[in-house]
DNA sequence: TGTAACTCCCCTCCG
DNA sequence: GGGAGTTACA
């Protein structure tokens, strides 16, 4: 359908291209790295890369092009179908996690793996981390064993970025280094496990999916790989980018370092930095000129990134020449009420005079800085989206979901097994081991004997049982005609017949069982339950049910959305709330240099999706004072990273409401003060 | 012995 | 607000 918009107008992939960014799409077969500064055209010249290698016929089955998020991936791909008349559908896009997933279901059989393997999120990985623990005996009173949570991150930053135990331990963890040898014991138990399971976490599709590409001896799968957000891989990801085209032939790479924000996930820059000298014949292109923002945004941006340290020259100029171009706004407000009024206010604003809401959006540290905003926009009936954040796949009564179909998918998943039998009333962890070793699992009937024979529990649990065994009944009997039932149709039948279950466990049952249904839907586009399982986890919807409700296709909404899911975004109008210092930058990145530095160029980021028009605002008061690890930052003022650049701004001052009385003025009224006396001083 | 009830503590970003 | 750890009860 979109091939139709070159019809009678001829428009083709050179259309609207500007010399450099001509230079890169044209660049030979690869290896080509594209330095591509904020709002230089980075997604527009991507899909003319891709669009340009199709009308010269290469093999849409054979392009690969890997993003940061699926949406992403799509955005790029339908544009790229606009650009030609070949047909865009064959090509592979999608992340990295998304892609090895496909792949290794595909391909994995020549290193050993199982045809079909369960994906373990970050909170199963976690949990089997907490039954290792236990089991060994490191969880005994009195111990300070790293907690499961901790045991995840350590594990996932020893292979994420292929560091020794010890040097992560010593480097990011030193307050575990006592219980190195106990580490050392669960991390062998857990690779033992996952094994038995049958189950891969995140780490894993990245392990597998490189030993793919350089141990095994497939032929090359992939003519062309094209990475974007390339500053944000780790060694992991490069390895696996390298071995798909071990001579860097066919490989473009985009990136920009001083947008790289994922340290925390073991990214490194360095990938990009090293880039040519990984393959010496290298094309590389710059895109520098900025087409999104007008200047005064920019000029706010250059301010942030002048103080960076090892981030190569930038300077954003804007090729948009708008005489009148408003000064970005900062908002000092009272408190959080009052930023998300006035928020709000200014939404609405723009939405009258013509800015739809989705070309609006507001972006913020972390999921929860959004939550007083969204109450204000309900009650406003604002619709609005929510990236980033609590994903559906980690509320409770999701995850219960999502273990009954894992059982349905693999009776012998004993995580899952776990979390459904733990629903019963009267049921703990002991019935539970009780249960299972009767199951006698791995069995692949053990669903089946289930259903049919019980198992045993505490008396008072029976009615819950039956009710447990009758949902499950449900499901492996197909409705009259035969026909198995797919799994939109599965979580009808869970969320009808196990409501009772739910109702028992969860006081605001109601609106969970809500969203059960809403995910439905989603089901019912993924076609099996173990596609269904992988999109989930892989590609979770943002919850967004629980107050102004999923807007409808074609609605306006406004985009709310964390810096980190943000990025590669764009708006009209763009809010950065909460932009306090101890916010962004989060007091919990303050420790180190680098730390520091990731936070300036997350904000770097957030400033640098607006087109037309800023606002940066942040509440001068917390009723609920987030905590303070020292003295070295305070909140209610402004981040130290916009301080000394105020000047950039229109500066909009609240008044402080009465009741607010100056010994509660969080950071010191003195500095309040003093911080608000610079603004005419 | 195992579960429920209670208390205390801590809270990022993502696939 | 939720999870981990502890105590009280069946």
């Amino acid at each position: 359908m979109f091939a139709t918009a070159s019809v009678g107008n001829e428009r083709s992939w050179r259309t609207g291209l500007d010399a450099a960014q001509l230079e890169a799409v044209t660049a030979g077969p690869g290896p080509v790295l594209v330095i591509a500064g904020a709002g230089s055209g980075k997604t527009k010249t991507l899909a003319a890369r891709v669009a340009r290698l199709l009308e010269d016929g290469a093999d849409p089955d054979r392009i690969l092009l890997l993003t940061f998020s699926r949406r992403a991936a799509k955005e790029m791909l339908h544009r790229a179908g606009a650009l030609t008349r070949v047909r865009t559908a064959r090509v592979w896009g999608g992340t990295f996690h998304a892609i090895g997933n496909r792949l290794l279901r595909e391909y994995g059989h020549a290193l050993g793996l199982p045809a079909s393997f369960t994906i373990l999120d970050a909170g199963d990985a976690s949990d089997l981390f907490g039954v290792i623990r236990t089991d060994l005996g490191l969880a005994e009173r009195g111990r300070r064993f790293p907690r499961k949570e901790t045991l995840v991150d350590i594990y996932s930053r020893v292979v994420n970025a292929q560091e020794p135990l010890a040097q992560v331990l010593k480097e990011r963890f030193p307050w575990c280094e006592q219980e190195a040898d106990g580490i050392r014991d669960t991390f062998a138990a857990y690779l033992e496990r996952k094994a038995e399971l049958s189950v891969l976490d995140y780490d894993d599709i990245l392990l597998y999916w490189r030993a793919l590409v350089t141990d095994s001896h497939l032929d090359a799968r992939f003519d062309h790989v094209l990475v974007d957000e390339y500053q944000d891989t780790n060694v992991l990801q490069a390895d696996v980018v390298a071995g798909l085209v071990p001579d860097g032939r066919g490989l473009f790479v985009v990136g920009d370092d001083a947008q790289a924000i994922y340290g925390f996930r073991a990214a490194s820059s360095a990938n990009m930095i090293g880039f040519p000298e990984r393959f010496p014949s290298t094309a590389l292109v710059r895109l520098e000129r900025n087409y999104r923002s007008v200047q005064p945004v920019l000029d706010v941006a250059n301010a942030v990134l002048a103080d960076a340290k090892g981030i190569f020259d930038k300077e954003l100029r804007a090729v948009r020449v708008e005489h009148h171009a408003a000064r970005p706004t900062m908002g000092q407000l009272a408190d959080e009420s009052s930023e998300a009024q006035f928020v709000c206010d200014r939404v609405l604003d723009h939405r009258e005079r013509g800015v739809a809401l989705r070309d609006q959006a507001v972006l913020f540290r972390t999921g929860h800085h959004s939550a007083r905003l969204e109450i204000e926009l309900a009650r406003r009936n604002v619709p609005f989206v929510k990236y980033g954040g609590l994903k559906v796949l980690e509320t409770a009564h999701v995850k219960d979901l999502v273990a009954f179909l894992r059982l349905l998918e693999n009776p012998s998943d004993e995580l899952a097994w776990h979390r459904v039998l733990a629903l019963l009333d009267g049921v703990g962890p002991a019935s539970v081991r009780r249960v299972i070793e009767h199951l006698a699992l791995p069995d692949a009937a053990a669903l089946r004997r289930f259903v049919d024979g019980g198992a045993p529990v505490p008396k008072r649990s029976g009615a819950d049982l039956d009710v447990l065994r009758a949902t499950f009944a449900a499901c492996l009997a197909p409705a009259g005609d035969g026909e198995p039932l797919g799994p939109a149709q599965e979580i009808e039948a869970i969320r009808i017949t196990a409501a009772p279950l739910f109702e028992q466990r969860y006081p605001d049952a109601a609106v969970r069982l809500e969203d059960l249904h809403q995910l439905e839907g989603v089901a019912a586009s993924s076609g099996s339950r173990a596609a269904f399982l992988a999109d989930v986890t892989l590609d979770p919807p943002t919850l967004t049910s629980d107050l102004a409700g999923p807007p409808l296709l074609d609605d306006d909404y406004l985009i709310l959305s964390t810096i980190h899911s943000a990025k590669g975004g764009e708006w009209d109008v763009v809010f950065l709330i909460h932009a306090s210092d101890g916010n962004v930058p989060s007091d919990m990145s303050l420790s180190t240099q680098e730390g520091l530095e990731e936070e300036r160029r997350l904000l770097y980021v957030a400033v640098t999706r607006a087109r037309d028009e800023l606002y940066v605002t942040y509440p001068l008061r917390y009723y609920h004072r987030p905590r303070q690890l020292d003295d070295a930052h305070t909140y209610g003022q402004v981040s130290r990273f916009l301080q000394p650049h105020r000047s950039l701004f229109e500066q909009h001052v609240e008044a402080q409401p009465d009741s607010l009385r100056r010994s509660e003025i969080t950071g010191g009224p003195d500095r309040v003060r003093a911080s608000v006396a610079a603004l005419w001083s």
